[in-house]
DNA sequence: TATATTTAAGATAAAATTGTCTTAAAACTT
DNA sequence: AAGTTTTAAGACAATTTTATCTTAAATATA
């Protein structure tokens, strides 16, 4: 797996939440029934998010998270840094630590190429787009059903 | 970190391997005081690789492992595989099951292009490669120190 | 044949990740 | 003000990964 759980289930949920509107809250309750995930788990995934200021979260009835800025404007690799990390945009392949142009292991020249292209893709790339996709095509963002959204 | 520890560990011993004359056996031992890795842990990760037809081992005085085949013709991709599967290089980002074209995820198109020059990548570069690369240039494929051969 | 060396295999332990549960704090509703 | 809803925070448990330890089996050597 390319990315840790905590941050697929963090893709998915911002993923939902670009592709709703942006007024008001959303109880974290309902995101976990709806993309299927567990709800505890999610409620720590999500602080994450709102520690690194992605999300911002409102306590008490109405309460719930939304995006601090437009989906159109959130990037995937800031959702993947504030959970995994920024190792998968940087690091090399035989995790040595340094490894970067001045102190290369053997697979450094080969991977960096593809590394920059993660990195380019993945910074080029919005919240928004993603949620387009899933409602232009229908695709799903939920292990068994379709995208959801509304 | 994209692939697990035990895979990176795999990774080095098996360019290790082929940065070395194929002559006789290597004692994993002594390849573990080499690459800076624990021995018994090591041993486990070689005994997969062996499962999976890349190595050969032989117990006893002067035993150890050895590639089986040259390590112009091992890719890094059949070390990937035997140890981590192949889902690097199949598998979508949001870990969706079965996520393939006919039923994608929001995010399977965006990732699709990568996936494949990841694929093509591990597929088309050799063992020999990386220890031709690391030999050639002196680099280090332990922890602290240097490439190391012979 | 006896002994030493080395991988194989499996038990055990430690650490990290994933998942659950409980309590507290904040905000809305009445 | 009281009660309800919801996130925050932290304790706790389960699972997976990583690492260690012990014993067995195979092989070479003397």
């Amino acid at each position: 797996m390319i990315f840790s759980k905590s941050c697929v289930y963090g893709l998915r949920a911002m993923i939902y939440l670009a592709s709703i509107s942006r007024e008001g809250y959303v109880s974290i309750k309902g995101l976990s029934e709806k993309l299927d995930i567990s709800f505890h788990f999610l409620t720590k995934i999500l602080q994450e998010l709102t520690g690194a200021d992605l999300l911002e979260s409102m306590k008490g009835p109405k309460g719930g998270v939304r995006l601090t800025k437009s989906g159109r404007c959130i990037t995937l690799k800031e959702v993947v840094e504030a959970i995994d990390g920024p190792a998968i945009f940087t690091e090399c392949v035989l995790g040595l630590p340094g490894c970067g142009s001045e102190k290369p292991c053997p697979m450094h020249d080969m991977w960096e190429g593809t590394r920059d292209e993660i990195n380019e893709i993945f910074t080029t790339t919005s919240l928004q787009d993603m949620s387009k996709e899933g409602k232009a095509k229908d695709l799903r963002i939920t292990p068994d059903g379709k995208f959801v959204w509304g």
